[in-house]
DNA sequence: TTTACATATTTGTTTTAACAATAGTTGTTC
DNA sequence: GAACAACTATTGTTAAAACAAATATGTAAA
């Protein structure tokens, strides 16, 4: 559905803030479909991409500072999202010991069983992204590359 | 900057990842900006694009549902949204005599005058995307709407 | 060594979001 | 017109985000 439809505003400004607004609103979009997938499993997306964040780097442990730069949204306090998901025991986490200012952070067994599980659903899920072909995915990326540039 | 050096992640499992977590990262970065700019008036994002809506519809009012159906995130929480807007005096709200089950929200004059001063900062800030040319703006407006289809 | 500065994380506090449940109003059907 | 379902908003509760300030460690210069 085109964005005027969808937030049912008819006259933008100008294509810019048109293409802004599809960006928040597309964003927004896909993280209702995230969060949705997420909830059985008692996961935020914000945690479950800092699992991914870990599951990369793992068996390498990352510090808070290593999350936080690869994080979508930067702004989240990585300190206390690290001890929900040590509660939980998806995570572990020890003073680093060359550094004792920087913590390095694991991702568990337990963690990684997590993230195994859900592989197949979020495969599955961004099954509606094939709406457009791969040359157009490319194409999309590049202009939101260059638009941030 | 390319969303593989952003977020320090060069291997992406597909064109089509890589294009979603562009589109949530570019979409966290414009968030970012706009936050910053709105600090000043001590208005949060959604507060702003609710105040927003309301100066589009003004002078008829919304209910509770328009405003829902209109935001870019769904899934706010109108009722304490509004009451911390009235609390500020930035909108009205009174029962709907046709629906009592309804709420007609209204954006006051002090609301219409601090949207007022942050037109022209929004513009300004929005400076920024015309990285893009009109025709790419466009194009990348296509690409969402096609990708939510 | 002391001082000053930079780095990395933590903590405190307030505000907002998320989720579930409830209440009041209206529309519909028998 | 009584019973029941549907609609709209509110409330309660818990979790997370936002913002500011503090703590602890490390680095380097005087």
């Amino acid at each position: 559905m085109s964005i005027h439809k969808d937030i049912q505003q008819e006259n933008f400004k100008s294509v810019y803030q048109k293409m802004m607004i599809n960006i928040l609103y597309t964003s927004s979009w896909f993280e209702d479909n995230n969060a949705a997938i997420m909830r059985d499993k008692k996961l935020s997306i914000t945690q479950f991409n800092v699992l991914r964040i870990l599951r990369g780097s793992h068996p390498k442990p990352c510090t808070g500072q290593d999350i936080q730069e690869r994080m979508i949204n930067k702004r989240s306090d990585v300190t206390r999202l690290i001890e929900r998901l040590r509660k939980t025991e998806l995570v572990t986490r020890e003073v680093c010991p060359e550094n004792r200012r920087k913590v390095d952070i694991l991702i568990t067994n337990k963690g990684l069983q997590l993230l195994h599980e859900l592989d197949p659903v979020m495969e599955a899920s961004s099954e509606v992204l094939k709406k457009l072909s791969e040359e157009e995915a490319e194409q999309l990326s590049s202009l939101l590359d260059k638009l941030r540039s």
